[in-house]
DNA sequence: AAGCCGGCCAACCGCGTCGTC
DNA sequence: GGACGACGCGGTTGGCCGGCT
């Protein structure tokens, strides 16, 4: 096949970046901006074509990126909403902040071959996360199938048993692309945390289990070699706490939540000033920055706006 | 030690969508 | 309304690297 419309230039180079071509990118990009990628390559001395550029700035070099190895979390939400949504890995993408679909989709095409050469561990077929829209399971595409595809498999882990909101370490995730049908959002670019479940047909969960909230950092860097969230939270009187009774989860994967508190987590959330939210669900005395980190076992799930 | 093989992952490709003229 | 360009997404490719024989 001929080169992609957007490379038909002259001379535009092909393959992996060097540094120094990385660096010319991190450069125009931090100063100028990215208003038109097609212009980049020229105007930051590339010989790329635009759309590598961006590629390469949203899969590789952008700040807020997150690297590493997936935790056993985020293992847990990517299956859970592949169930949901299917190979909508950019939507998957959206609700793991600094995970890319790039990322996602590979992380799941290796995971899924293990699957396949596992024997004896195949779930069934009607829960097979391949090939099948899973859009169409139901009105909100998600059935408990999926659940119990998790309970057997989740690789290496000893089985878990209920479901996954019952297992030691629960999911907490929301919709923070902005407003949709009118359910979320305030108007200013924030979100609203704990809206009405997605409807009444939908999939629900009953929890009864305390978690905590903590703002933090909307717009923080980290840098290159970014494992870590924003350094963290050191003012834990921002925290709440709050006994979620059930969740449940629409078509698009996001979940709703409904919690005794849910005023005054609105409220909460309104007044903090920050679109960006950290929860977990241990309640063990007071958590250092570390505990909270996202490579441990106690973190439930992060919320965030990006733009 | 060398060759082979398979997994991982960065990058590419093609297509759909959206905005603009 | 349609032509065009830019962008975004998902599928696929191919190179690198580590483990195995």
């Amino acid at each position: 096949m001929g080169h992609h419309s957007c490379c038909n230039q002259q001379k535009v180079k092909r393959g992996l970046w060097s540094p120094e071509e990385d660096e010319k990118l991190i450069r125009y990009i931090t100063t100028h901006g990215y208003g038109c990628w097609s212009e980049v390559p020229e105007k930051a001395g590339l010989q790329r074509c635009g759309k590598s550029c961006r590629l390469r700035w949203i899969n590789y070099l952008r700040p807020d990126i997150r690297r590493g190895r997936f935790t056993p979390e985020e293992e847990k939400l990517i299956i859970s909403l592949h169930g949901a949504v299917g190979n909508r890995w950019a939507h998957i993408a959206s609700h793991l902040p600094g995970r890319t679909d790039n990322e996602i989709k590979n992380y799941w095409n290796s995971w899924i071959k293990k699957k396949l050469r596992k024997p004896n561990s195949a779930p069934s077929t009607t829960t097979a996360p391949t090939t099948t829209d899973h859009r169409q399971h139901s009105p909100f595409g998600y059935s408990t199938n999926h659940l119990d595809f998790l309970n057997q498999d989740l690789a290496t882990k000893p089985p878990i048993q209920d479901t996954l909101f019952s297992s030691p370490s629960p999911l907490f995730m929301f919709d923070s692309t902005g407003s949709v049908d009118g359910i979320n959002g305030d108007g200013n670019g924030r979100p609203e945390l704990f809206h009405e479940p997605a409807g009444l047909n939908s999939e629900t969960w009953h929890l009864n289990q305390q978690v905590h909230a903590l703002p933090t950092s909307a717009s923080f860097t980290t840098g290159m070699e970014t494992n870590y969230l924003p350094p963290l939270i050191e003012n834990m009187e921002n925290m709440v706490s709050l006994e979620v009774q059930s969740c449940s989860i629409n078509d698009e994967g996001d979940m709703a939540f409904e919690c005794l508190q849910r005023q005054e987590l609105n409220e909460w959330v309104e007044s903090q000033q920050c679109s960006s939210f950290l929860f977990w669900d241990q309640g063990e005395g007071p958590l250092t920055g570390e505990e909270i980190a996202p490579t441990s076992s106690n973190l439930g799930g992060m919320l965030s706006s990006y733009p």
